[in-house]
DNA sequence: CTATAACTATACCGATCTGTCTGGTAAAGT
DNA sequence: ACTTTACCAGACAGATCGGTATAGTTATAG
């Protein structure tokens, strides 16, 4: 009976290594054999707490999501004017590409490396709608669904431009413009 | 001597099976015996033309460049005006994912499947440099560069939009952004 | 007529993949 | 004391991967 919150330091460690090899060297690059050796930890234990590769990849994405969650509320200052706070979201991207920590946004990846995944894509589904409410937030939470959409496009485009083009300067030019969106709101909200 | 140029039909029929299959399934997920077989071509002569599987990508992606220039030459009216011009190169893509007929960025998917290949990337890049050109020609050719970058991230937002989140509607919010830019464009060049 | 080049067909190679199985150890619960 | 549970170590299986080698066919050009 495999207690999940009871779970011993095996799922823990094999997770840990899944996160950083799929993230850094990608998923089908990474083997089974690597995880498991590099986690320090017999293959028969990742078997017992996963029911396969997939599974691990996406107990490994939804720990993403969380850590995504958890990163973006640790960087943003609720104190500062909206279109800072919006800023900031690409600002920390840009210095991730500068200081080469970014290797893209792990379940763009994921679904075009595991594009028959059913479950891969639904992960990646969520977190798309995470990121959603996430700038609803930001910007004004009664702003127009389009204007999300289109703060959550810039995302997107930055993310790309981070990855394919390696230029933080794209990823800043991506924030400007969902900096001048939120503006836009702002003033909008004003001269109602 | 493999002479390109007087280069038989196996070399057409590799790259016609490869172009479909890399792009509808994935790289790493096409093999290089279903490539022969769906080409209908003996093993030895993918290895007579190309140096191996990587070798076949690159050429699938110059290929896929050559058309995607080709294609959006096609759809462009030169007559309409600008902005619809832009518009339409969305348009265009908002279909495409309407009849599922969309698989992603061949470019950034490859360079995410094959992160180590230099050669992909450089393919991948080139692709970039191509989409600015297209843009900056629909836009004004002396548009300022930011101008370019924000019309070309918005691109790029709108395939992964379109590929991750499989929704035509971000498409055509993209679109529209990009149209609105180019509007604004118009504008200031008349108040000059 | 013959030599060369492009092609087909298929067997084969070593490496690597995911996943299973055996066997042994250590600790915790009853 | 005994059983269960979680773990480690590693051999093993079966499939598939990219790539090579062998052998025979077709067509063309000197």
């Amino acid at each position: 009976m495999t207690t999940p919150t009871t779970a011993p330091s095996a799922r823990r460690r094999l997770l840990a290594s899944a996160s950083r090899l799929f993230h850094e060297r990608g998923i089908n690059a990474t083997g089974i054999d690597l995880v498991v050796r590099d986690a320090g930890v017999a293959k028969a234990s990742l078997y017992n707490n996963f029911a396969g590769k997939e599974a691990l990849v996406v107990a490994y994405l939804e720990e993403e999501l969380d850590g995504w969650v958890r990163n973006v509320r640790a960087l943003d200052d609720p104190g500062a004017p909206r279109p800072q706070r919006v800023e900031a979201l690409f600002e920390a991207l840009a210095v991730s590409v500068e200081t080469h920590t970014f290797y893209g946004c792990p379940f763009t990846n994921a679904v075009i490396e595991l594009p028959e995944s059913a479950s891969v894509r639904a992960v990646a589904e969520r977190y798309r709608t995470v990121v959603r409410a996430h700038i609803a937030g930001l910007a004004r939470a009664d702003a127009a669904a389009t204007s999300v959409s289109r703060i959550a496009l810039l995302y997107d485009a930055a993310i790309t431009a981070a990855k394919v083009g390696r230029d933080a300067a794209l990823v800043r030019i991506a924030g400007a413009m969902a900096k001048e969106l939120v503006q836009a709101i702002e003033s909008a909200e004003v001269n109602r």
